[in-house]
DNA sequence: TAGACTAATGAATACGATTGCAAATTTGCG
DNA sequence: CGCAAATTTGCAATCGTATTCATTAGTCTA
């Protein structure tokens, strides 16, 4: 079956051939606050689905200066958390008459472990590279979803009039927005629950160490550890990676006596974890050791792991960072604003009471 | 802190005056294969580094009349099948010079269950409507994840001279190219499979009713059923959805005597069985029941689920996606192609041996 | 019905780049 | 060194739409 290759562009003028008006009249019907008569608009939308016409919105932007198109870059997708996100975002960018050009901060293959270990530095050079292009899509905002960025392009942006807002991250220093959960405070939930469910030795499962959630959680936790003057049991490092956690889990479980507890910085280690210390080394989990995590993704909430985890109110932050985007883009909003919104301790079974 | 917002467009019309040359000099040093002298170029390069001037593409586009820009439409993404993909599409396609235009087809929130049952005809007003506002953008191309399209549109797309590649998805009677994994097939190893390991009362849980997948694999498995005489024990509907296969899992529990097997029209929907199956009825996998999925999703392979399954290829299924899109964008391959790719059937621990 | 004001229209220009064309320059070779 | 060929270069037109400005049609009031 063959298809034939039609690439006649229908452009305004056609259509204001067809309808016998002028070009302008058709722009006009098509623009928002323009002003046409009823009767004109009639004729020239008839005329558009006649010769099915729809205005090239690249045209448009270029000069409009805006490109109704917000750039959205992602690190990785693997956790749960963020498809979710990508789509609550994506919808309701959309329902705002925007639309997502998606890029992925794609880790290159051969980076595999050296690359999670040392940090997300190695790839701040790519980074850049990739937010240049998204500039170069003359996007009217860019949202970045765990991704630090220098402060070069920051500065690049800001000089290009593109507001910045980071989601899921914060970055102290630069000038840049976010919105994030209240890590510190989530982290603080944690412990005192720990605390106060009689747990006596506390582990402890580090994400990636450059990431601000990482850094927040913890600190929150060590901060509600030492207020009751319980040390930190044991400290491993997962780097957010299920494998990561895997191996910290494996050492973990080496470990005489055991902890009691082990809070892993997220849900998508926390599921490592939980397989490793029932399918390999026969623990119970709570029976034997208690295990939280944070995010609270729906797997959470399945049966087979039912974990105890701290909520990250996706649905407020994505509300949060457009609202707060379309602000910065409408210039009602020029502040730097940095927000961080509680979610609560979710108890489920993967922690005893 | 307060941000300027400095709007001051940078052209390369600036950059010509920076560097001594004409316009066209400019935009020659920025376009492939067009002859600039390496001195121009270089003293170009400098000044537009000074300036920190990038082509603006939407401007460029609109002259080449191609934007770089592939629109996917994805349903939705809590199946972790489609996150892997679209981070696979959006890698190739980058590395490809080309960028994403993400949309979703929002099942509107009233829509929740009755949308399900009903398959997907009710959206494809809304499927519609967003096709053609990927086409306003101009794309060179267009993925279509898990959707289906109206011939009208498809022949609109064809009209607009816009490729469109359907993934994991295929539609009979309209022309529109299709990548998927050879759905058919793998119902037959699930069936044949099921045969050789001597399980007599085989039930089967459906997909959405209304997708090629579904009715695919169903076909294969109950082929291979028929071809050894062994009749279907039981059928339920879980609409490719968590809580709907959590539904039939009960029905199913609830016969007597109860299967020996359920082949699961994918891994999303089984992990929702097993569930129900081991939490709620207290029964063993594969002790009491053997149960296979289709995906291969990363956590199938997670100790908690050990699920048999067919895998779907999915790095072939995206780099085929993109390959064809491409042959097609460069009107190399303007035939019809449906690819389905054949996936290995993985035994692990769900499916009695 | 005339006059004053508002709304609607079309012509022309601009947005920021690419590209055909012709002039200008460089290169190659005898 | 000189002439033909090849390469660069700048000018100007163009892509499809929005928008300013001047003009015309339309509405309303007295």
């Amino acid at each position: 079956m063959v298809r034939s290759r039609a690439k006649e562009r229908i452009t305004s003028l056609d259509v204001a051939r067809q309808a016998g008006v002028s070009q302008s009249a058709v722009s006009r019907t098509f623009t928002e606050n323009s002003s046409v008569s009823t009767k004109t608009a009639e004729k020239v939308r008839q005329a558009a689905i006649e010769l099915s016409y729809r205005p090239n919105i690249l045209a448009r932007s270029l000069i409009t200066g805006k490109s109704n198109i917000i750039g959205v870059l992602v690190s990785y997708l693997d956790n749960f958390f963020y498809p979710d996100a990508l789509e609550k975002l994506s919808n309701l960018l959309q329902s705002e008459g925007y639309h997502v050009l998606i890029f992925m901060a794609a880790q290159t293959q051969t980076a595999s472990n050296e690359c999670l270990q040392s940090g997300i530095s190695d790839s701040a050079a790519s980074i850049d590279k990739i937010v240049s292009e998204i500039l170069d899509y003359q996007v009217d905002g860019i949202i970045l979803a765990s991704i630090l960025l220098s402060s070069t392009l920051a500065d690049q942006c800001q000089a290009a009039g593109v507001p910045v807002i980071l989601f899921n991250r914060s970055q102290t220093g630069d000038y840049i927005s976010s919105v994030t959960s209240d890590n510190f405070a989530g982290g603080i939930k944690v412990g005192e629950h720990l605390v106060q469910t009689g747990h006596k030795r506390p582990a402890y499962i580090a994400g990636l160490l450059a990431a601000s959630t990482q850094r927040d959680r913890e600190a929150g936790f060590m901060t509600a550890l030492a207020a009751e003057e319980l040390p930190l049991y044991w400290r491993g490092e997962g780097h957010y990676d299920y494998d990561g956690a895997a191996n910290a889990a494996r050492a973990l479980a080496a470990l005489d006596p055991l902890p009691d507890a082990v809070f892993v910085a997220n849900d998508h280690m926390a599921f490592a974890v939980i397989d490793v210390l029932r399918y390999e080394c026969g623990l119970s989990v709570p029976g034997n050791i208690s295990v939280i995590g944070y995010d609270d993704v729906p797997v959470a909430g399945w049966p087979a792991y039912n974990l105890t985890t701290v909520r990250q109110p996706a649905d407020e932050m994505v509300a949060e960072t457009v609202s707060l985007l379309l602000k910065q883009i409408g210039g009602e909003e020029s502040e730097i604003v940095r927000k961080a919104i509680d979610g609560p301790l979710i108890l489920r079974e993967s922690c005893r009471r």
